[in-house]
DNA sequence: TTTAGGG
DNA sequence: CCCTAAA
């Protein structure tokens, strides 16, 4: 068949909304496109590479400043030289890129803890406790490691609570964040898009209050300001330059620098304009830093944990994003699986996660506080007694003992070791871990809440199929196992700076066969159960909030890029300028990671090479009315037969759909249209839409056979003769 | 790499 | 959606 010129296309699409479609992305939709077929899950890595790098602190001993969220700053705070530190380390690692995300969580041991034993959770929960009186307070006996089981139990189940599925639901959680929790989710993970944030409108993201569901919640959740502390210590800062201003109601930050509060209380005020200003602007994540003070209740019986109130801060940093809820929970789960890995033994390695499991799907089924509560304590204390054993184990395995230890000032980002116990006990201090690569998809349809369960999900997948932690000691990776420390050259002083630590998948559980730890390949084990939803980042020129589905279906095609891919889900009703179509409409499907992901699935990606279980077939993803709309609109303006085209066009941003996905679909789309609504299965395409296809359909057939013979049309003439 | 089609 | 022949 002929196809028109392309050249004609591209002036037809002129009318200028649509830049060229080669400056965009070409290379990398081919890229992605091409990676299409490796994606399998256990294949692809390659993509987006998320960086998280989980710090475990354990503010114990002697830190007057332990309580106060100011004075924990330090802890969480980089400082520049730890940053960079990082970023070669993780670079080495050779999974990671400039944009990779660097997090850190750190815990703080409530100075009050034991005084609060036994209080009501509720109760006990002061949104905004005095953290200077908690310092006062503060329980210097125990040491990490001392503590550690029972502390980490509590904390766990205590972050496990904040950032639970359901906390999110039950807009606990969200307060800007989840209003931000799109843009930021973009930020985070397109690295191909860094001026994705200028996209956002302010309007689009902000402003509707926080979506604060249960009342309760605020009680619930505690957690109290996140602030971020000074950009400044953000050596990328000055790059991005802008940002997220927060605002600092609750808390004092003296520095101005562009740090951004990130107030993920529930507390309504939550959302910020500065914030939403800041996105618009800001490309770089200084920093944020989310409290939270949650009294973890445990079972009588438990671990010593019973009762503690448990404060845990978190603080994520990131070069190039801001940092959402979706983060931390990736943190959390990351630094459970760390915890799990360094401390439990292999075998008892799994049956963990499938509690873990189990206790997240109960959750979510389980929305009364109650309920929940109950599994949290739950949760709390199999942690609790998995710590326990495991950790003695650990420590008999390695005849050094490991601990997480915080301490105080120290920034070094990735490791730290400290002499303290004299002889050949080797403290260490894991601040970072690069978390492998995460691709997620999901529905436009899906609400920002989902969104977070869905990437819970996939973190939960990942470490269900095991992670395991690769030693990095002067940048390189330590591989042999059975080498002691020492012989290692991790001893006693040395070390400090010299090792740090990568959260890698772990291929064991799969038949595949074993791939060094580079190529270790995860399985996607996980597949969403619900459909994702992309969110991608959209170019520039489309801000959308102007672009109004009814527009785009009138207008010309090519505004009507489906701009289905961004932000959607920073639309929220009220961002879009055309209500109605809202729900359908929105177009689409925002990648919300940079990849190219399966959706649903999460695939932890390394670079490395996939395994040879590649054959998987990908997801189904059906497209959805606005994605069908998006394609009508396409086809109609550039015919069939130019479908690399109508990707580039409509489909741009959305990785999973080929241009091949297009052609086939348009497809069905034709036959759809030709048979009975009542032989029609699956969501219902509106007749008009159909109707336009069948029309579409027949002028470009019409169009392609005249053309067709190249010959003029005396030669047609004779042919047909 | 894209298209076009069959499976 | 996949697979492939063709281009």
């Amino acid at each position: 068949m002929v196809f028109p010129k392309r050249s004609t296309s591209e002036m037809e699409s002129g009318g200028g909304s649509h830049v060229a479609e080669m400056p965009r992305v070409p290379k990398s939709a081919r890229g992605k496109r091409s990676i299409r077929k490796k994606e399998s899950p256990g294949q692809m890595m390659c993509a987006f590479d998320l960086l998280a790098s989980v710090a475990g602190k354990l503010l114990d001993e002697g830190d007057g400043s332990l309580g106060n969220p100011s004075a924990a700053a330090p802890v969480v705070d980089p400082s520049p030289k730890d940053v960079k530190q990082f970023k070669n380390e993780v670079m080495d690692q050779d999974s990671c890129n400039e944009s990779a995300l660097v997090s850190h969580i750190a815990f703080q041991r409530p100075a009050n803890h034991h005084a609060r034993k036994g209080e009501d959770l509720e109760a006990s929960q002061p949104l905004n406790e005095d953290p200077k009186a908690k310092s006062e307070t503060l329980d210097k006996e125990s040491s990490i490691i001392s503590c550690s089981k029972a502390e980490l139990g509590c904390n766990f189940a205590a972050i496990a609570d904040r950032w639970s599925p359901e906390s999110v639901e039950s807009g606990a959680c969200t307060g800007d964040a989840v209003a931000n929790a799109m843009p930021m989710i973009t930020a985070g993970f397109h690295k191909n898009a860094p001026d994705m944030f200028n996209l956002l409108d302010p309007m689009d993201v902000d402003v509707k209050p926080p979506p604060l569901v249960s009342s309760d919640s605020t009680g619930e959740m505690p957690l109290y300001g996140n602030k971020i502390r000074r950009s400044t210590s953000f050596p990328r800062a000055p790059k991005g330059g802008m940002g997220f201003t927060v605002d600092r109601d609750e808390e004092d930050d003296d520095d101005k620098s562009s740090g951004c509060t990130h107030p993920i209380t529930a507390t309504n005020k939550g959302f910020r304009p500065n914030c939403t200003a800041g996105h618009s602007s800001v490309k770089k994540l200084l920093a944020c830093k989310c409290r939270k003070v949650a009294p973890a209740k445990m079972q009588k019986g438990d671990l010593s944990c019973s009762g503690e109130h448990c404060e845990i801060s978190f603080s994520f940093f990131s070069e190039e994003h801001c940092i959402d809820d979706t983060h931390i929970q990736t943190s959390f789960n990351i630094l459970y699986s760390y915890l799990n890995s360094l401390i439990l033994p292999d075998v008892d390695r799994k049956p963990s996660f499938r509690n873990k499991k189990m206790y997240y799907t109960r959750q979510r089924t389980q929305r009364s506080t109650f309920k929940r509560r109950k599994m949290f304590d739950r949760h709390s204390t199999l942690v609790s007694e998995e710590y326990a054993k495991s950790n003695a184990k650990f420590t008999a395995r390695d005849s050094h003992t490991a601990s997480l230890e915080a301490n105080k000032g120290t920034n070094s980002m990735t490791f730290q070791k400290s002499h303290e116990t004299d002889d050949c006990h080797v403290n260490l201090r894991i601040k970072s871990f690069k978390v492998p690569e995460l691709l997620i998809e999901i529905p436009e349809t899906a609400t920002v809440g989902s969104l977070k369960k869905t990437v819970l999900e996939a973190v939960n997948a990942i470490l269900g199929g095991g992670l395991r932690v690769g030693v990095l000691h002067h940048g390189k990776k330590v591989r042999d196992d059975n080498k002691t420390l020492m012989q290692v050259g991790i001893a006693h002083d040395d070390v400090l700076d010299n090792l740090g630590f990568s959260l890698e998948p772990n291929s064991t559980p799969h038949p595949s066969q074993h791939s060094p730890p580079e190529d270790t390949e995860f399985l996607e084990t996980v597949d969403t159960t619900e459909p994702l939803a992309r969110i991608a980042p959209t170019d520039s020129s489309s801000k959308h909030g102007e672009i109004d589905a009814s527009q785009e279906l009138a207008l010309a095609p090519l505004s009507a890029n489906y701009q289905g891919n961004d932000h959607d889900s920073v639309y929220s009703p009220g961002g879009m300028s055309s209500p109605d179509k809202a729900s359908t409409n929105w177009r689409a499907i925002v990648p919300v990671t940079p990849a190219y992901s399966n959706a649903g699935a999460i695939v932890p990606a390394n670079k490395a090479k996939r395994s040879p279980e590649q054959g998987q077939r990908r997801i189904r993803r059906p497209f959805s009315v606005s994605e069908v709309e998006a394609l009508v609109l396409a086809v109609e303006k550039l015919g069939t037969g130019r479908w690399r085209d109508v990707k580039l066009r409509a489909f741009d941003s959305a990785k999973h759909r080929t241009y091949v996905d297009l052609k086939d679909k348009w497809k069905t789309l034709v036959h759809t249209a030709s048979i009975s609504p009542q032989q029609r299965r699956g969501e219902p395409v509106p007749q008009e839409l159909l109707d336009r296809v069948l029309a579409a359909q027949a002028y470009w057939s019409q169009q392609q056979t005249k053309l067709q013979p190249k010959t003029p049309p005396l030669a047609e003439a004779r042919l047909l003769t």
